[in-house]
RNA sequence: GGGCCUCUGGCGAAAUUGGUAGACGCACUAGACUUAGGAUCUAGCGCAGCGAUGUGUGAGAGUUCGAGUCUCUCGGGGCCCACCA
């Protein structure tokens, strides 16, 4: 235990005073613009780590910062209560989940209190409490009725720890996301938001949000991956059976038509055992078993040597007239495009490297200007631009303008189209676990799949289930839950098992706050409009294409189904770097953690506030050092022994004096300097580092000045209580449990948290002379202290005066002189 | 392979946006006070040099009176995507 120099127990007193005094709410009706501050909401794990330290305090501080400024500011939280690891955890421990989650949440609730963080908790919304997924499953009704929800049979990502299956998203490397084990795939009947109907906006729309980071950005955009290219459809020539069938390609090479040798369609490809014929079938099977078996990593590897065996049928190529021959090769993929490939194994090194392997003919269609291209000498495909060859009426046209026009030749003749095609899939929401919004839909033996009518909800979660079973859903072992009565006929109908992706119930909660407590619908559209968009969203990088899409989507949804007025939730976003502790990311497997509470316990909220906004900008990774905490701490103290030994000195209602001597008057400008500049930082950046630094510079000051001092005179004792005043309540949004105390102890009326921020005497914030910097050709030859107002050319002459120019000018000649005002005076001689 | 970001002392980092490179802090060194110092205060601290001075922002070139900042070429590190046709 630290001893503490500021006494011990303000930080509760005070935490307990604001609560009691609801100084944080936030009122729907004020005069003032709104600021909605938002920090990405916290899955109750247990404990708060160093990253949630990191996120809510630079959010707080920004909350706190836009209030002063005269903002009606919401800062409200919650939880993203329903997910994987409160299952697994009742699972072990054979109880409910929601005992778990409540157990968390109280604690966490504990922690973020200590931290003295702004939040209006009468507007904390749980993703896991009824009041909550009623409203979950109520817009998934909006989107099932507007046709943004569908159930289809797919092969899907299926992680067998988790028993459940991923959504595309959530399947890193092949791994699952959550758990790391290796993803399979399955064929199932799921349920699918569709997000691609959605991929042009969300694609385009990445353009207005200019308060977003390009990362951020350009992983969104590659994630919904677009592409220009052409359908082409190749009819077949020798179908065994004698019907007329066409293989429909996806290609971005419109420009190589004419150089295709053969054709390959994805083992899972939907026609593919009427394209094989009987003396093949046995070699395609085995080859479609041996790939079903593979993981998707070892099916994924670039490195491995492509495969594929042929069909034994053959295409036509309208545009030339030659036919080629069919292939299956793993290294087409079912879901992307048509499924099957074109392939032109001159121009692609995909199909190069499987004509090699197979000895498959080759031809070239595009010749580079500077050299020509010898199908015997090829060692790679040639994939840069060129000129048509080898493809009559376009021979010696410009390849990137073949693209248009052999598509539109194909579009004319009807055999092909322009394609855009969007490498986004649809979102598989179905997840085969309890804690989660149950999916509010049943199966009627008679009606098929029915909605459950909206008066009907929430689809409550049973708690009849035996959380010990392996392999399957709990919710599978209730006896209550699965039969129901169809909402249609009133006949049998048995209830979907299923529960939704905890993404869903993320995608919307910020629209909550707005209308926390509502219990008519999810949200007053008028409230929302009022509140949204986020005006400042912090969180994680980690979020920067799951979360951060999802919502984006739900947004644009509820807009079109006509719940709200904005497309975009999110004005500005601010991705935190993470917290490192020696140089790597802090892992409880590393045994590189800090507990908060500890530091809370040692130090206080103030010290690890002050120290996580202190090091690094934001953005940037922040390295966690207990030798830096220890610099904080001193720091506070410092300011505390400061105040605290002047106290009598200090009066909060000073009255600054005309004329004053020159260090007072120099103590003033740098506290004006102090204003503007950690004004200035918190607005167009948020960089926290540099104010934290100007907070030093300026107590250096003040402390400098003080020391020069002995008992202080009537005007001194102004100037001083105008400098430590002013230091209060810019520190006040960072230390916010000191500053509140000696707000009070210095008399202060009520709480320093509602005071309005400091403004800044645009003519005293600067010093009040400036070192003049003397140049020759450049290079600093000189530094004269002079008088703020020099014009130009007395700078001019202070420069040539120097003896300093005149040892580096003697015997040269001054060829010009640039004057920078108020900086420097560069001569530049021969 | 594609995209985005990044590179400044022993370390975290600043730099009014083209104008004194290294603010502020951590670590370190010396001194003061002290029974003690892991408290506090004072001074020093990019590198080379006793010094004047030289040199220095990943490397190289360019533009400019002047480049950490702008342009080009190359390299290191990180993140995301990736047999997406």
């Amino acid at each position: 235990m630290k001893e503490l120099y500021y006494p011990q127990g303000i930080e509760k007193k005070w935490q307990e005073k604001w609560a009691e005094e609801k100084v944080f709410k936030t009122y729907d009706n004020s005069e003032k613009p709104k600021y909605y501050a938002l920090s990405m909401f916290p899955y109750p794990s247990g404990k708060l780590h160093m990253g949630h330290v990191r996120n809510y305090t630079i959010t707080d501080v920004i909350a706190r910062f836009k209030k002063m400024k005269g903002y009606n500011v919401l800062h409200p939280i919650g939880w993203d209560s329903f997910g994987l690891p409160a299952e697994n955890a009742a699972m072990q421990h054979g109880a409910n989940p929601a005992k778990w989650t409540d157990e968390n949440i109280a604690y966490m609730t504990k922690q973020l209190n200590m931290l003295g963080i702004s939040y209006d908790w009468d507007r904390e919304v749980t993703t896991c409490k009824p009041d909550y997924y009623k409203w979950t499953q109520w817009l998934f009704l909006q989107l099932y009725k507007k046709g943004l929800a569908y159930k289809k049979e797919a092969a899907v990502n299926w992680c067998d720890k988790c028993g459940t299956v991923l959504a595309n998203e959530q399947v890193i490397d092949g791994k699952c996301w959550r758990c790391d084990s290796v993803v399979e795939k399955k064929y199932l009947s799921q349920w699918f938001l569709k997000i691609t109907d959605y991929a042009e906006q969300l694609l385009q729309d990445l353009d207005k949000l200019e308060g977003w980071g390009d990362n951020v950005k350009t992983m969104q955009a590659n994630w919904i991956g677009k592409s220009s290219g052409a359908i082409f459809r190749f009819k077949v020539v020798d179908a065994p059976s004698g019907e007329e069938m066409e293989v429909p390609v996806y290609t971005t090479r419109p420009d190589t038509v004419h150089g295709i040798t053969y054709l390959v369609v994805a083992p899972e490809y939907k026609d593919i055992d009427k394209l094989t014929t009987a003396e093949n079938k046995k070699a395609v099977e085995e080859y479609r078993a041996n790939a079903r078996k593979m993981s998707e990593i070892e099916r994924l590897s670039t490195d491995r040597p492509k495969t594929g065996v042929p069909l034994g049928t053959h295409c036509i190529n309208p545009f030339t007239g030659e036919t080629f021959p069919l292939w299956t090769a793993d290294y087409a993929l079912v879901e992307y495009g048509t499924g099957a490939v074109m392939a032109v194994p001159t121009h692609d090194e995909r199909d190069f490297a499987f004509a090699k392997k197979y000895n498959l003919p080759m031809k070239i269609v595009i010749s580079p200007t500077d050299r020509e291209l010898k199908v015997e000498e090829m060692e790679n495909a040639y994939t840069d631009e060129g000129i048509l060859v080898n493809s009559n009426e376009f021979n010696g046209m410009k390849n990137t303008e073949a693209k248009k026009a052999i598509t539109q030749k194909s579009v004319d003749n009807g055999f092909g189209e322009f394609k855009t095609q969007y490498r986004l899939r649809d979102w598989l929401i179905s997840r085969q676990r309890y804690w989660g919004a149950p999916i509010p839909v049943v199966y009627c033996d008679k009606c098929g799949i029915q909605p459950v009518p909206e008066d009907q909800l929430p689809v409550m979660l049973p708690e009849d289930v035996d959380f010990s079973v392996v392999g399957k859903s709990p919710i599978t072992t209730s006896k209550t839950f699965k039969d129901t009565v169809c909402p249609v006929c009133g006949g049998h109908a048995v209830r979907e098992m299923d529960t939704m992706d905890t993404f869903i119930c993320s995608s919307w909660y910020y629209l909550r706050y707005a209308d926390a407590k509502n219990s008519d619908k999810p949200f007053d559209k008028a409230l929302v409009n009022k509140w949204l968009p986020v005006d400042q969203y912090v969180g994680g990088i980690e979020h920067a294409i799951l979360h951060l899409l999802y919502s984006r989507f739900f947004t644009k949804a509820l807009k079109d189904i006509g719940l709200l007025d904005f497309d975009e939730p999110f004005k500005n976003l601010l991705t935190q770097g993470m917290v490192l502790k020696d140089g790597s990311k802090m892992s409880k497997s590393k045994g590189n953690t800090v507990d908060p509470d500890e530091i809370f316990q040692n130090y206080g909220a103030d010290t690890a506030r002050l120290f996580i906004l202190s090091d690094s900008p934001p953005a940037r990774d922040f390295d966690w050092s207990d030798a830096g905490v220890e610099g904080c701490y001193k720091f506070l103290n410092r300011i505390w022994t400061l105040i605290s030994s002047n106290q009598n000195d200090i009066n909060l209602k000073y009255n600054l004096p005309e004329n004053l001597s020159k260090e007072d008057d120099k103590l003033v400008r740098i506290v004006n300097i102090a204003i503007k500049g950690i004004t200035n930082d918190i607005e167009t950046d948020f960089q926290f580092n540099t104010v934290i630094s100007k907070y030093r510079e300026l107590v250096n000051s003040i402390s400098d000045w003080r020391k020069s001092k002995g008992d202080l005179t009537e005007e001194e004792k102004q100037v001083f209580s105008f400098a430590i005043a002013t230091l209060i309540k810019l520190m006040s949004p960072v230390t916010v449990h000191l500053s509140e105390e000696i707000w009070e102890n210095l008399g202060g009326e009520g709480s320093i948290h509602n005071q309005p921020w400091v403004e800044y005497d645009e003519n005293k914030a600067k010093l009040a002379d400036f070192t003049l910097v003397v140049q020759i050709n450049g290079k600093v030859r000189d530094k004269i202290t002079v008088d703020e107002s020099m014009s130009k050319e007395e700078m001019e002459q202070t420069a040539l005066a120097s003896e300093k120019v005149k040892e580096y000018t003697v015997g040269k000649t001054i060829v010009k002189t640039i004057v920078v005002p108020k900086k420097l005076v560069n001569i530049v001689v021969k």
